[in-house]
DNA sequence: TACAAAATGATAGTAAAACTATTATATAAA
DNA sequence: TTTATATAATAGTTTTACTATCATTTTGTA
């Protein structure tokens, strides 16, 4: 269904440009899944570069640090999932059909097995829902992003909020409207498998946080804002 | 107004009782503002030691790690913001104006000055923003929920859910709800003032978010949910 | 007031993390 | 074929994140 697409990633996120050589590709795919399974704190150069059969020194000719890599990985996921909307929202006029599409695809976990890329989608989304807030939350986020290293979750936020806008012109919240369902498609996700307390799903249940953000926008964007 | 009170602490969250002596004292207040000023990634015992002129070793008698530290000092903040909302209640009937009490006390930035404390509320209020998150999105969550560490935040949760039951008992997602305008009231506060393309605030102005905030809790409460 | 128990300070040490540097070797491009 | 470039192998530095030991204060209690 979806060709094989070509991302750009922002050149600042990288010292040498990983799809590049089979080693740079190791080194993100693989990345991914050892982040994934150690947690960003536990996860070093060093295990990285035993994992892959490679040395730390090979690794830091591709990123500055391993948060450099994160971001890379974060922003990769963001890119992607604009290019799936922009996709899926293909030949779709009607903004309420557009906005719950995108939530189709920010809450649904993707298939493990299907990647048409060198990167895994699944791996990803996982990663999103763990570790994405930590690529901003740092002390060096004004720097990042006067680098740009946001713009794909910003374009992503700028094109839901171009669809608020379109369903109901005079709503008055569209950006906070749109980064808080951003935000809240994996931080829910992540506390209905983690602090499920802080949830009304005993059980993941995607339908349930779908059903819960689809009644949150639209009954937000269809009360008029005085 | 607020009398003094004493916030009873998780014993889990420490070897001994900071609360105990002047030096666990310190080493709560002052590293929450050295947290503040380096960033939790940066921060470390070590230099912790030398602004309060004592030694690591001393400083690992209280806390196991930074990370119990952090967590520490997080949840003093949802503990005293409960009781800032259970004092702040008192006395009001109407679920409307309980609801539009606590978006107040949840956003508007407390005074530097003003603390009973030892623990600044104002740089509480800043550590959240910048470093909640982080003391969760830990692999160690479920451990560290089993020993109650959450308790706090899932306490205000449930409060708030149960008033948004008050309003409404027919509204299906109380939990999802209090927990998202829990979460984006700092979030999009971090926003505002790092990335502010994600929000509708050129500028930090705490009347819009809590605008947007209760928008977007009535008119959830309000709209029937089939 | 005296003595014991507990807390703190001073100091040292270890393992791992987070890098940087150097040189040799393999691979690819001209 | 040569030359540039990438990678491997190895080693080294500084900082972090601890743990251990013992001396010295401070505090609580008989």
């Amino acid at each position: 269904m979806l060709l094989d697409i070509r991302i750009k990633m922002n050149d600042k996120l990288f010292l040498r440009n990983p799809e590049d050589s089979v080693l740079g590709k190791r080194i993100v795919s693989q990345g991914l899944v050892l982040i994934n399974k150690l947690g960003f704190e536990d996860f070093t150069f060093k295990k990285l570069a035993a994992e892959i059969e490679t040395t730390e020194a090979s690794i830091y000719r591709y990123f500055e640090n391993k948060h450099r890599l994160l971001v890379y990985l974060i922003t990769w996921y963001w890119s992607f999932l604009e290019y799936k909307v922009l996709f899926s929202l293909n030949n779709i006029h009607d903004p309420e059909v557009k906005l719950k599409t995108i939530i189709g695809l920010l809450v649904i976990v993707p298939e493990r097995a299907k990647s048409t890329e060198f990167i895994s989608e699944f791996e990803a989304y996982e990663l999103v829902k763990w570790e994405s807030s930590k690529a901003y939350l740092t002390r060096n986020i004004t720097k990042d992003n006067k680098d740009r290293l946001f713009k794909p979750y910003k374009d992503l936020c700028h094109r839901i909020a171009e669809i608020i806008k379109e369903y109901n012109p005079n709503y008055k919240y569209p950006y906070f409207l749109a980064s808080t369902i951003l935000e809240m498609s994996h931080a829910q996700k992540f506390f209905m498998e983690n602090l499920p307390a802080l949830t009304d799903s005993t059980v993941p249940n995607d339908n349930k946080l779908i059903s819960f953000l689809e009644h949150l926008l639209f009954s937000s964007i269809q009360k008029p804002t005085k």
